[in-house]
DNA sequence: CCGATCTTTATTTTT
DNA sequence: TAAAGATCGG
């Protein structure tokens, strides 16, 4: 055994210390706090082959899991490389793609039919407003969108609808909805991505004999991203780890910010809790980013409290200065920006290696706006999935038809698509139909029988689709829907952006012959699976010479040489609707953490003085996440004269200006135009008002009026006609 | 059933 | 601003 310990093992090579400890951590429980760049892959990946290597379990008696699919097809790759086993069958995977795996096994025990298909986030939702139509419950009362989530908070809190109970009226209907969307996911053979994970847990927690065998099999669970977990995920993984099987959990809690999504960080403390973990092993060192970088990450993060506690250091020494840019403008920002892309091109840097981050996707619009000028390439992360796209859920939706008729929503996509006669006074009746009679659609269109020809042509469609399919390669079955449904002939009628549409359905044919299932009786099922849990990359290949464009949150696992974190202004970043408690806040200095800690050599914050927000101009202060940064790690960087500088802005090492200050500001230029606050006013429509606010500056200034006949308004000077009065 | 027009609203997102 | 959803008219 010594040997094996020893560094001198190749596979133990390199690691230092700390990461020695943890992969050679003996098999009990232990929380890795791996801070950012410390290496947490490599030690997940070198444990599992190390416990493999040393014989201290089979690849069967092993389970790992991760968040996402890349992250999953990461480890089995650097795992393959280290240790000779056939990853393919190993229990690596995504919590979703696991609890899929372990449905498709016994789903007799589960309840749901063998070829259950899986609801995305947008079929779920209009699920429920199918669902809240046909209990004619007010979709104004209850939008779709709080249903869901409600549906899904308790999900992911591992509470049924008949464990729920309320008072108010409201939270009844919603636990009313809740059932009646189980009840309708049960009638038509599917499951969102909560009930995978849900039903998971209840058929382990009801079946002792089962649960007792996975827990003699997994002697070994290690969880990736465990500050990520929600509620539901670690009680799955409890049940599995019992009380004798080691579970080993990587994360980190200053990178959490899913908590709008459900994650749980309170997960580690009850984890070290629960697995009598004395303290966590702690990965410090930092291979990643020069040493201002992390010393400035250190110092924001250390405003926040109630952490585990870490500092990252490195020994690859201090490196450049932050550098720091106050732009006039969102526009001046963005072109401040592609000036030091290009600088930095020059240098030699190539453009894939550095990054624009943003905390909201609309910032990317004035960004792009400006690259486009500039002719520099780049790529924007996220946006529509490949498995997202109308044409391709087309597709699917018949495949899905194929599988399982009784798939309510795959018939409400396609069964006027292309178009076929059968209208909204169709559907209406069939909806009806199937309520009354408590059946599926696919079910009610039978009943139906010759009493609606267009109808029955359908049905006749998808059964010939069916049969006509058996024998056939997958892609040769998809290949035949495309062409029997018609959705090609639409698309190659269509002029705008058939073409298009028409090569992603190749691609998808395309996708199918390179996909290859486990049973191949069963590739279809399969592939709408893998369709359903893999929705695509965010087109996450790097490779080409290409600048990078992500919000903060796509950033997470990722590094770059030169990283540029923009928009750092209060309201943006933190944004302002997280404002409300310290948790939001604190939740967007772990979001500010994440963003710096992506640099490796240079890291530039910006931000702007002036920012169109909703068509609006607004004149937000600077982010105190800036403030937040030790000023001897800054280099400022002097605003080019470009505009007349209105309020020249004071220093940064000075106190920043309070928002009063800055409002006393936007009214001293209202003034400047000539009307001020309290003033009376008379406007060509709504008559006579007062002033009681401005905002604004130069010539973009904007007037709020209280018109005795009309009520408050906001005019912008620029177009308003306004008079003295 | 489609397109034009209006109204409303405005993080972050994986599975 | 600008995108998505609702509404209306043909």
């Amino acid at each position: 055994m010594d040997t094996l310990h020893a560094p001198q093992d190749p596979l133990l090579a390199g690691l230092n210390p700390e990461q020695l400890t943890a992969v050679t951590w003996p098999a009990k429980s232990a929380l890795v706090l791996a801070g950012a760049g410390s290496g947490k892959t490599r030690v997940l990946t070198t444990r599992i082959a190390w416990l493999l290597q040393t014989g201290q379990v089979a690849p069967s008696g092993l389970l790992a899991v991760t968040f996402t699919n890349k992250a999953a097809r990461e480890m089995q790759t650097r795992l393959a490389s280290l240790v000779p086993v056939n990853v393919r069958t190993m229990w690596i995977g995504t919590f979703h793609g696991l609890c899929n795996r372990f449905l498709r096994t016994h789903w007799r025990d589960a309840g749901l039919p063998q070829t259950f298909q899986i609801l995305d986030s947008a079929d779920q939702q209009s699920a429920i407003k199918r669902l809240l139509k046909a209990l004619e419950v007010s979709d104004e009362k209850f939008p779709p969108k709080a249903v869901q989530s409600f549906i899904n908070g308790q999900k992911e809190a591992g509470v049924r609808a008949d464990a729920l109970s309320a008072h108010d009226p409201y939270t009844k209907k919603l636990i009313e909805l809740y059932a009646a969307y189980d009840a309708q996911c049960r009638r038509e053979g599917v499951a969102d991505f909560a009930e995978l994970l849900l039903r998971s847990y209840e058929v382990l927690a009801a079946n002792r004999a089962l649960a007792e065998h996975y827990r003699a099999r997994f002697r070994h669970i290690l969880v990736d991203e465990f500050q990520d977990t929600n509620r539901l995920q670690y009680a799955w993984l409890k049940l599995l780890a019992g009380t004798n099987n080691a579970l080993f959990a990587v994360g980190d809690d200053d990178q959490s910010i899913y908590a709008f999504r459900g994650a749980e960080v309170g997960n580690m403390r009850a984890l070290m809790h629960d697995y009598s973990v004395a303290a966590p092993i702690r990965l410090e060192q930092n291979y990643r980013s020069a040493g201002n970088i992390l010393n400035a990450a250190n110092a924001v993060i250390e405003q926040n409290d109630g952490r585990l506690g870490k500092n990252l250091w490195t020994d690859a020494g201090e490196g450049e200065e932050l550098r720091l840019y106050e732009a006039y403008s969102d526009g001046e920002e963005a072109e401040f920006i592609v000036d030091e892309v290009r600088a930095l091109k020059r240098e030699g840097l190539s453009l894939a290696d550095i990054a624009i981050l943003y905390r909201s996707n609309a910032q990317s619009r004035i960004l792009e706006h400006v690259l486009v000028q500039a002719g520099l390439p780049y790529r924007i992360y996220g946006g529509l999935r490949f498995f997202e796209r109308q044409e391709i859920k087309h597709a699917l939706a018949y495949l899905r038809l194929m599988v399982n008729p009784d798939d309510d929503n795959a018939l409400l996509r396609v069964v006027n698509v292309p178009a076929r006669g059968i209208g909204a006074r169709t559907v209406e009746g069939l909806l009806a139909a199937s309520r009354e009679q408590g059946v599926t659609l696919w079910q009610a269109a039978c009943g139906t029988g010759p009493g609606n020809k267009k109808l029955g042509a359908f049905v006749l469609l998808i059964d010939k689709l069916r049969e006509r399919a058996d024998g056939l390669t997958l892609a040769e079955a998809i290949s035949l829907a495309i062409d029997e449904s018609g959705l090609r002939a639409m698309y190659e009628e269509d002029k705008k952006d058939g073409e298009e549409r028409l090569a992603n359905l190749d691609e998808l044919i395309n996708a199918a012959a390179g996909f290859f299932p486990d049973d191949p009786g069963n590739a279809l099922v399969e592939f709408l699976t893998a369709a359903a849990l893999e929705a695509g990359e965010h087109q996450a290949e790097a490779g080409q010479e290409a600048l990078q464009l992500m919000t903060v949150h796509a950033a997470k696992g990722l590094e770059f040489d030169a990283v540029f974190v923009s928009g750092l202004e209060e309201g943006l970043f933190p944004h302002e609707n997280s404002l409300a408690d310290n948790k939001g806040l604190q939740e967007e200095r772990r979001l500010m953490y994440v963003a710096m800690t992506r640099a490796r050599q240079r890291l530039y914050l910006s931000c702007a003085q002036q920012r169109m927000l909703h068509g609006r101009s607004s004149y937000p202060i600077r982010s105190r996440f800036v403030d937040e940064v030790p000023a001897e790690l800054v280099k400022v960087l002097s605003a080019r004269a470009k505009p007349a500088p209105q309020n020249q802005r004071a220093p940064w090492l000075d106190a920043a200006p309070s928002r009063g200050d800055r409002e006393a500001a936007s009214r001293r230029s209202a003034d400047a135009s000539g009307w001020r606050i309290g003033q009376s006013v008379e406007h060509a429509k709504f008559g006579l008002g007062v002033v009681i606010n401005a905002e604004g500056a130069g010539d973009d200034i904007r007037l709020q009026i209280n018109f005795a006949e009309h009520g408050v308004k906001w005019l912008d000077l620029r177009y308003a006609k306004l008079t003295p009065a």
